[in-house]
DNA sequence: AGTCCACAGGAAGGGCAGGCGA
DNA sequence: TCGCCTGCCCTTCCTGTGGACT
């Protein structure tokens, strides 16, 4: 069953330089911000307290790399100089670890060794404990808050706040921020004081263009794949791919990657241009059903009702009063207990926020606002979504 | 100019599970 | 065990609104 495999030549030397978690030896079209940042931190050296950062940037721009980079490097100095400084990084968008007030806070004890439950505890016993960590504590601590305005669309901007003032009660610590935020719109969501003590300084990561992520590919690429794995023109195609995305270098390496296993599944000794677009449709695919797995039961069904509707009666668009009725019919058909409109609505914004439905809202003048619901998935997805969903209700 | 549809979407709060300290 | 806290999902109640129709 193996042999092929075994016997086939792999193209990969080293495939974890393709994943967004590999720290190249050398970060290439980013020399300017690496090294603003590192003036901003370098205070800390001395014992001072640096001023807080702001990073700015679509995804795939190399700002968690970059902070990576210069925080190790900052640690390892401050380790041969003996300077206390604790580096604490966080990221707050991943689910169920620091998407609200109290897991921030929580994660945060704990990466200062407290010991901290994952939920029970009052939130303002949980900053109490932080506190008490810090205080301690000697020499400078940074904060870096990875994705933060994903945490403060959610959540408000007072724990930002409250963090931002946390020196004025601390004795022997310093705390600097440093946050991170794929949003370039964001400060817009906070509070003017929070703004101002927040974004003393600023860097902003600009998208890479076409010509730099073919560097970037190119470096990484020998470092992953074994010599003359890839025909001319794959890096090309990938770069420019990834350009058109926001210069999203994530998504460069992730073609790349994809087209690199699939050439290798197909048994190809090359990896050429069609497996970088095999890649481009997997990745898509691969997304919009794996987001779809992980939405609860209801958001499944709503979303079946919806594909459901576009497929029978061969419509393009349909809104969310067609839906909700359909809806209700499945519901009692399946002995599935039925949520209001206004969380149906909720859900419907929601599948369009993750970008497997669309939604416009338009307005039918006498008929009334709706939302205008469509799909732009290929058939293959809708099947994929379909039978996720009958697996879930019918068995 | 005014009406009115068919919703959108904000706010508040209920109920539940998971989990803590006492 | 009890009282309390949080997150999560959901409901209830509400106000807001673009534009076809009168």
């Amino acid at each position: 069953m193996f042999s092929s495999y075994l016997e086939q030549e792999s193209a990969f030397k080293n495939k974890d330089a393709l994943t967004s978690q590999w720290k190249p030896d050398e970060i290439l079209h980013r020399d300017q911000q690496i090294n603003n940042l590192a003036s901003i931190l370098a205070p800390s050296l001395k014992g001072n307290d640096p001023s807080n950062v702001f990073l700015y940037g679509s995804v795939g721009t190399g700002k968690s790399l970059i902070v990576r980079h210069v925080t190790e490097e900052l640690k390892t100095v401050a380790e041969n100089e003996d300077v206390d400084l604790n580096i604490l990084y966080i990221n707050c968008k991943m689910k169920k670890v620091a998407d609200t007030e109290y897991r921030l806070l929580a994660k945060l004890a704990e990466q200062l060794g407290e010991d901290v439950p994952s939920t029970g505890l009052a939130t303002e016993e949980i900053y109490n404990r932080f506190f008490e960590a810090l205080q301690g504590m000697e020499g400078v601590v940074i904060i870096a808050l990875d994705e933060i305005d994903a945490l403060v669309k959610k959540v408000g901007d007072e724990f930002l706040y409250n963090l931002t003032r946390i020196n004025d009660d601390l004795d022997t610590t310093k705390v600097s921020i440093l946050g991170i935020s794929n949003d370039l719109n964001f400060t817009e969501y906070m509070d003017s004081r929070v703004k101002s003590s927040l974004s003393e300084e600023e860097i902003i990561f600009p998208p890479y263009n076409a010509l730099e992520l073919r560097e970037i590919l190119k470096a990484r690429t020998d470092e992953a794949f074994i010599e003359g794995a890839l025909k001319d023109g794959v890096i090309s195609k990938c770069s420019a791919l990834a350009a058109h995305e926001h210069g999203d270098a994530r998504r460069a390496l992730d073609l790349l990657r994809v087209a690199g296993e699939l050439a290798e599944r197909g048994e190809e000794e090359k990896i050429e241009k069609k497996h970088v677009d095999m890649a481009q449709d997997k990745i898509e695919r691969d997304r919009v059903v794996e987001t779809v797995r992980n939405q609860p039961k209801q958001s499944k069904l709503v979303l079946y009702t919806i594909l459901d509707i576009l497929e029978e009666e061969d419509e393009t668009e349909i809104a969310t009063g067609d839906v909700y009725s359909r809806y209700k019919e499945m519901c009692s058909d399946l002995d599935v207990s039925e949520l209001t409109q206004r969380r149906v609505s909720g859900l419907i914004s929601e599948l369009d926020m993750l970008g497997v439905i669309n939604a416009k809202v338009i307005s039918k003048g006498r008929y009334g606002r709706t939302r205008q619901i469509s799909v732009d998935l290929s058939e293959d997805i809708r099947d994929q979504i379909e039978e996720l969903v009958e697996e879930k209700f019918y068995v």
